[in-house]
DNA sequence: CCTTATCAGTTTATATCTAAACTGATAAAA
DNA sequence: TTTTATCAGTTTAGATATAAACTGATAAGG
């Protein structure tokens, strides 16, 4: 009975985990996820904007396709959340050919300076629950899941 | 050393795990929405709706308040699904007292039996990158989040 | 050169979710 | 009894997300 055997065909058990795991983790990601947004309101951030904001900041320039599929979100989503921050003024959106690079404009990295430490922190204090050794456990079990499942997409 | 003197304050390299996991999760959250979405479409299904099918199903008759804590959203959410699912003719909710009692309508619990299996089947799926042992741990890790978290709203 | 395909981004309609203010009914306290 | 507090649910405005149809520009093929 290899690990291969035991996951190739779900038992009915096993299906019945995989009903349990996904309102384990859709209970605690809204949880997570209100949490988020009550401690950055201080900065008038959003949690969403939080994301763009550190992708961009990580890895401009980029263009919205690129950071759409970063964050694992539609197009079309991008397009509002940058319009956005766009005007809030801490996004600059340049045409280039047919794409639009992105860049934080200075107002952008004040708050990208502001806030990407106090909300590591923040961050951090929701998986408090686990030890070390725990988190990395579940960082490596979820990256193993996305592994599995953008190879399903092809 | 013990566990607990490893949770009780995060490092820097902690906090910067904290932050990882966040993302992680955030993106494994929004893919296993949009596949859920789009495998219930069949039945004119969202997963919110089956969300709050199963518990009532599962756990009739109870409160919208109720239901709101189980599947940790606000009452406010609450209003909305269930006056959307009370149109489609799946719930009743009955005025007792202050409170509104939820169950199942006939086409409700139809719906319930034509469709839970195949989303336990989907949803097992979706876990596949991980064989049984993993899933469980996975399980085990949520659970011990939830309950430090809960621990800490008081 | 002209036509067709593809690609990046936008738009629209719809669903979900929150926070915060509100309503109305019951319960508790005066 | 009258007032006050609490509780369950509703409403509203706003953010986030999707799918699907669309626009307009570039690239490829005839």
């Amino acid at each position: 009975m290899t690990d291969k055997e035991t996951s190739s065909l779900p038992s009915r058990h096993e299906e019945r985990l995989g009903l349990l795991l996904w309102f384990r983790l859709s209970r605690f990601y809204n949880q997570s996820l209100r949490r988020s947004n009550a401690h950055l309101k201080e900065w008038g951030v959003t949690i969403t904007q939080f994301d763009v904001l550190v992708q961009i900041g990580t890895h401009e320039p980029l263009t919205q396709n690129e950071l759409a599929e970063k964050l694992f979100v539609t197009k079309g989503n991008m397009t509002q959340v940058l319009g956005r921050m766009e005007e809030l003024g801490w996004v600059h959106r340049d045409q280039e050919w047919r794409k639009k690079v992105l860049t934080l404009t200075g107002s952008g990295w004040e708050l990208f300076n502001l806030i990407v430490t106090r909300q590591e922190q923040f961050q951090a204090s929701q998986f408090q629950g686990l030890n070390k050794e725990e988190q990395k456990q579940l960082l490596d079990l979820l990256r193993k899941l996305q592994q599995y499942n953008e190879h399903m997409e092809g």
